[in-house]
DNA sequence: CGCTGTGTTGAATGCCGTCAACGTCGGTGG
DNA sequence: CCACCGACGTTGACGGCATTCAACACAGCG
């Protein structure tokens, strides 16, 4: 296989301010895949022998429950860590990572963490604050799943993927992730067919344009009124 | 003030395997204080100046919305890290902390946390771990919330405190923080009616004994029937 | 052209939150 | 020691929101 180029990881935060041979040592025990849609690049419960960096497209983290219940965890964008079960000192995948739209990822083997720790100052640092920052999202979610009524998560939903990988259009801005009414109804705890209800209400009400595994917002502001419940969708 | 005694840390997972010297130099910069029942160790949204270790006691970390709505996060267990803002890049609180009985707490200030690092091998691998661990738990208690009744969450969170500070009685096992009906109802998003309901048919089955603040679980394993939605309770 | 995955919508049930009233324990001050 | 007051707990009635059950519509694909 070919050497990996340097301009891949470049650009990315975690490994800011480093030489070119640093960069080419960091990459000579990654190996790069494609990842079609719909397939998994690891599954929950499976012994986690490395971790991953998405270079391009977007993942989809599902935990399933002993009961075949399934929530969507998180989506992850180009340029960030994921899998990263070595980290916590895990020993398997405590999620399945699927790619939801055609993907590219970088992936090291468990053995080059250390080294990455020890090589590359501040990479320690940058994936305290990457899991950090999970925590008090998933702890965000657990607050709004105690206190707010389905239509107001389902709206808050929407509005963060729309932050994280949204596309303006002359409609709105649409979600760059395809994203069923199931999908929706993992990531807020609900079901399909309430998901259906809200969204064919705010089409109706003209806050948003649905498609088949496709959402666009045509009223943020509206929405944004929506998620707080001061107003009705 | 008398310089803290080595044998309050020397037991802990974070500090292990370190030399008498090593101890006394790490507690040159902690100051030890007593917090009676009720009184709050941090605030949410404070400046976070300082790391904390809990000595003895329980503390009861706890979030609050803007609308005021409170969700017990996590009670915290002697011997535990806490407060460790520092570690996830945040320069502000994201909770509070609050002595669920009376308690003594270890702080560093935050200054302290590099020089841990450096100082303390495997120091920054167990704080991976221990953020790893609550994120874990975190995203579990999304899934129980996405995907499980009112009366499986509250028999979880019953269980799950037993396992923490559960004592043994004549009775059965009791746990060992002070617990109201309203504390309950805030770890599992429901409201403190729904919690004492429960509570009274658990009793009135011989599944538990309630009392003011207080829980004793007399039939641990039909407890754990009523969390797996396998019996009623 | 049928099949499968996805989405929509109606109707009925039920869980649990809300409102309300009352009971009880424990600490505090006289 | 006792009376009082506030915090905590219990229980009933009611209603609404969301799930569940059911049926149908539509798109994409082999």
């Amino acid at each position: 296989m070919a050497p990996l180029d340097k301009s891949l990881i470049a650009g990315l935060p975690a490994f800011a301010g480093l030489s070119d041979e640093e960069l080419d040592a960091i990459l000579a025990t990654a190996r790069s895949a494609r990842f079609a849609r719909d397939r998994s690049v690891f599954a929950q419960g499976e012994e986690a022998r490395h971790f991953h960096l998405l270079l391009s497209g977007h993942i989809r983290v599902v935990r399933t429950s002993p009961e075949g219940t399934q929530v969507v965890a998180r989506f992850i964008n180009a340029g960030e860590l994921f899998g990263i079960a070595v980290a916590m000192g895990l020993s398997s995948y405590p999620a399945s990572a699927i790619a939801a739209v055609d993907s590219v990822v970088l992936s090291w083997p468990n053995a080059a963490w250390s080294d990455l720790q020890q090589r590359v100052p501040g990479f320690s640092a940058a994936t305290y604050r990457t899991i950090g920052t999970r925590l008090q999202e998933t702890q965000a979610t657990v607050m709004e799943m105690a206190s707010e009524q389905v239509e107001q998560r389902v709206a808050r939903a929407v509005l963060r993927l729309v932050q994280q990988s949204g596309r303006k259009t002359p409609d709105g801005i649409e979600i760059g992730v395809p994203l069923s009414r199931q999908d929706l109804a993992e990531m807020t705890g609900t079901t399909l067919h309430t998901v259906s209800r809200l969204l064919s209400r705010w089409q109706a009400n003209g806050l948003v344009v649905g498609g088949r595994r496709k959402v666009t917002v045509t009223d943020p502001h509206g929405l944004v009124l929506v998620a707080e419940g001061r107003r009705d969708g």
